[in-house]
DNA sequence: TTATTATGTAATCGAATGGTTACAAATATA
DNA sequence: TATATTTGTAACCATTCGATTACATAATAA
């Protein structure tokens, strides 16, 4: 099962998640109550988030605070960076750049 | 059918593709003989691509020449944006910004 | 005209995704 | 202790995804 932080991200869902924790912590059924759909759903989801570590539970009690850990969307962010150069008009001079090998953008394989 | 550009580059294929293009515009033969997987898998991942906008296809004769229109990433980039400050420790003078209802950082529903 | 080339698309398939309901388990409260 | 609360997880389901093979079509080349 793929599970990196593009297709966690990939969800409408998950990135609802990521931006009510961006404020501040909530626990589970806190955050299941701002859905509609069902909270084991909701529970899925935070799972993802958490195996990708975009987001940190600390246990407490019978309760599991979720708290965001935004640094780590920051494989999207380089990937990002390193085209930002092209849709700013300056083609050029890092067009050898990326005349790298096909693919080698990140650690994954192609199918 | 869900069709945005954070689901378009969640799959690395698509983001390898995104890559070659970068550098130069291919037609479709040529991205896919870069690939160990068939022609019309590509040419789907293209369709989702040029759907999103992310790549323009002109035609010219028989062929289909793909430039990458990487300005069309934005959205993802405008969406880390918001949370870059969060990541840089400076979490207080944007948290209000933040307060707002939640779900409303897309225009996409929840479900 | 007859290949050959470049591409799209339909039919199909297995696996992944996103959801559900039902139940179990652990903690807190009355 | 009995009950309520918070959560995880199993079983299941429909849909989507990513791939395939087979075929059709349009443009070029021989």
């Amino acid at each position: 099962m793929r599970r990196d932080v593009f297709q966690a991200i990939a969800d409408p869902t998950r990135r609802a998640i990521i931006h009510m924790l961006a404020s501040k912590p909530m626990n589970l059924n806190a955050i299941a109550e701002q859905f509609s759909i069902s909270r084991p759903a909701i529970s899925k989801h935070i799972k993802i988030l958490a195996e990708c570590d975009i987001l940190h539970i600390r246990q407490q009690g019978r309760e599991r605070f979720c708290t965001s850990k935004l640094e780590n969307l920051q494989p999207v962010k380089d990937w990002l960076t390193q085209y930002e150069i092209f849709w700013n008009q300056k083609l050029d001079a890092l067009a050898q750049h990326l005349e790298a090998p096909p693919g080698n953008d990140n650690k994954e394989s192609q199918s």
